[in-house]
DNA sequence: AAAAAAACTTACTGATTAGTAAGTAAGTGC
DNA sequence: GCACTTACTTACTAATCAGTAAGTTTTTTT
């Protein structure tokens, strides 16, 4: 047993601080505005060595939509999360965008890959959909639960309502990014009061 | 006077022709994705020739916002638009977003430009601005008078709300490019069923 | 028909790109 | 203490990139 059973947060090892400085390029600059090089030379090391852990910019443009895959996975399974009533799972929702724009205004995952997703590698698409598809699914089965409840309103289908609200807000990030942090606030807040009643 | 009155669709020139294939390759593959080369290699001419209309991508980059700028200027003046009722403005305007799924689902302009902001030259940004900015008073007004008048129904600014539409337009084209047409359609649908009494 | 401007091509530069192959130093297992 | 693995570095390739300078052809002007 050499691993540590809650491992403190010190010291990432290379191929995490790889992952940690290309997440934040690619959220902060694109996919195809970051290179080998850029990467090597933050870290202080060679641009083999990115290769050594990430053969080719493919597999780690995968590794990132993955690992951000199991975090969803992860984080909609937590009990701080699964305890929540529906409001208070949207709230979580919308704190992790707001927690984007104090990034230095990071776009998320989907709306950083989605421009340029045709020329992406197909298994970083293939896991972007998922990433996608159970984001949606989540949310709509919170918005379901709320309607139900009567803490949430809103018209049509929860799975429309869902696509309409994540697609609301990674749009809302990205206007964020052109303009300021302005328009964002003031499309979370139309969302709000359009949901809360 | 060399200049016909109303010219005729036929045999643009060169610099047309270098901005149309760049334009389509803009919103298919991101700003990033294209090169000069390919531009030559497409319209049959050296790279160097596409120097000669636009020295550098950035003024490239630069003439393609400026001319949509252009053409929304256009757009909201003409009479067929003007002379419509909100309600038929706003459907002129889902035709336009309907239309950029018809082209092989091209994404907005805005939304294929969002991502890579920061790697986009000043004088672009700039324009990109003014574009949403621009599209964002119209749709504003025309989401006031609508009310006003009874044939559109939301809660909150127009300002708000014309935000809000917008953002979710231009990721309901990034959400089709992804996965396919159909969560566009639900989501306008999801639109539709909120402004429309 | 001569002059000038427009629209290119040819030929090149220097930088950057992803990726590879071979070597090395430090740890780990036994 | 030897074998092996991990985690790199050094040194390289071939392709591609934006961009430039100089020359050539085509078109327009006069």
């Amino acid at each position: 047993m050499t691993k540590a059973v809650a491992a403190p947060a010190l010291a990432p090892d290379t191929r995490t601080r790889i992952l940690d400085l290309a997440e934040g390029l690619l959220l902060e600059r694109g996919f195809n505005a970051f290179s080998y090089q850029h990467l090597a030379r933050e870290l202080g090391v060679k641009p083999a060595a990115i290769h050594y852990h990430f053969p080719s910019k493919d597999d780690l443009g995968t590794a990132l939509v993955a690992r951000q895959l199991r975090r969803l996975r992860k984080w909609r399974g937590l009990p701080r999360v699964t305890n929540l009533g529906p409001v208070q799972q949207l709230d979580a929702l919308l704190a992790v965008y707001d927690n984007h724009l104090g990034h230095d205004r990071r776009v998320c995952l989907f709306g950083a890959l989605a421009a340029d997703f045709r020329t992406l590698p197909a298994p970083m698409q293939t896991e972007l959909r998922t990433f996608n598809r159970e984001l949606t699914e989540w949310l709509a089965e919170v918005l379901a639960v709320g309607r139900a409840t009567g803490t949430l309103r809103f018209v049509g289908s929860p799975a429309a309502k869902s696509a309409q609200v994540l697609t609301t807000l990674a749009g809302a990030l990205q206007v964020a990014r052109v303009h300021d942090e302005t328009p964002f606030q003031v499309i979370v807040g139309q969302l709000r009061l359009e949901l809360l009643p």
